[in-house]
DNA sequence: ATCCTGACCCAAG
DNA sequence: GCTTGGGCCAGGA
């Protein structure tokens, strides 16, 4: 049996972004903490490359709430967005309104 | 083992 | 506002 620790982090980053609520967002850096892997920013963004249509991964944005997508992909998220009811301020969420926080309890698995 | 890359982050200039 | 450079971690060649 193999238990490889990617599978544990992934399923702690899906639990995480899954609970992010409608017309909220957290970024990357935020989701990594939240399931407890404080420096693992760049692995959600992998994951959500990866098999992001099974989550809610418009949900996640850059740290000050950049779209970090590019082109097409970055219109779309900035849509899914708005129809959600997010405000933007130039390029970026409006964050002081839309910032998610995750409870302190999810730390637990 | 090394080197490169990534839907990243942050401090500097 | 911008670009640069350093840092972080894992996976692929």
């Amino acid at each position: 049996m193999r238990a490889p620790k990617s599978e544990k982090r992934d399923a702690a980053f899906r639990r995480a972004i899954r609970q992010i609520p409608r017309g909220k967002v957290a970024t990357y850096g935020q989701v990594a903490a939240a399931a407890g892997y404080p420096l693992y920013h760049r692995h959600v963004a992998q994951l959500l490359h990866r098999c992001g249509n099974s989550l809610p991964w418009q949900r996640v944005v850059g740290a000050g709430g950049q779209i970090k997508l590019k082109y097409e992909a970055g219109l779309e998220q900035r849509t899914r967005l708005e129809l959600e009811g997010v405000r933007f301020r130039g390029r970026r969420v409006d964050m002081a309104e839309h910032q998610h926080r995750f409870r302190t309890w999810e730390f637990e698995d």
